[in-house]
DNA sequence: CCACGGATTGGCT
DNA sequence: GCCAATCCGTGGA
């Protein structure tokens, strides 16, 4: 398990390709923040992909706005919203500058950092099994275990506070796709991507 | 200036 | 399964 936070970081490159590619690419990726001198890190295993040019749901449809304006910037970056008020959701800035698409990272598998993690969830670091499949099975339960706030909209996933590592999906994970979760607008696109059957998905 | 609604979650019925 | 919590970007008066 440690051994993966020794692949190596996704580049620029990796990022710039169209917001679909990406989506796909990202699901068995590591996302990884820096906690003081240790990491927090998790295996994605699921995504969704927004593109502002024609998809009504994305948050950059309409145009640059002051909340969006880092999704106009070429891929790399990360977007961080605050969703109905409550929760964080983060996002991967995809495509060439003025795109306007991301990819948000729904759900994720604990790899490294789980006591942290589960502090920053529950108040504590043991947790029952049932909570711990519960840890970042969604995407404001990611923010919150990995700490993520809407401060850290705009880093640079090239950078060393938070970053994504590649990793290979296994042998028998499929990808799946399904229409995306909690929208009205576009809600025909089959733009949720995930691992089948991880029991870390937000949903089945 | 004010009203409205949302890329969610968790607790209660 | 249903619904409140709670902030802020957006759009209309």
């Amino acid at each position: 398990m440690k051994s993966g936070l020794k692949n190596k970081k996704l580049g620029k490159n990796f990022y710039k390709a169209d917001v679909l590619s990406v989506a796909k690419s990202l699901l068995g990726k590591i996302l990884v923040k820096k906690n003081g001198r240790r990491f927090i890190a998790g295996k994605i295993v699921e995504v969704e992909a927004y593109d502002g040019d024609t998809d009504q749901a994305a948050h950059s449809y309409g145009g640059v706005t002051t909340r969006n304006e880092i999704m106009f910037d070429e891929g790399g970056y990360l977007y961080v919203y605050l969703s109905y008020g409550v929760h964080f959701c983060c996002n991967v800035v995809t495509g060439v500058r003025n795109k306007g698409t991301a990819v948000l990272i729904r759900a994720v598998e604990p790899v490294e950092g789980i006591e942290a993690m589960c502090k920053n969830r529950f108040g504590k670091k043991v947790v029952s099994e049932k909570e711990m499949l519960n840890l970042t099975s969604g995407p404001g339960k990611v923010c919150k275990a990995f700490g993520i706030e809407k401060k850290h909209s705009g880093f640079d996933l090239t950078g060393d506070k938070i970053f994504i590592l590649n990793s290979p999906l296994g042998e028998n994970e499929k990808i799946a796709s399904s229409k995306r979760i909690g929208i009205t607008k576009s809600a025909h696109l089959l733009w949720r991507f995930f691992i089948k059957s991880n029991p870390y998905l937000s949903r089945k």
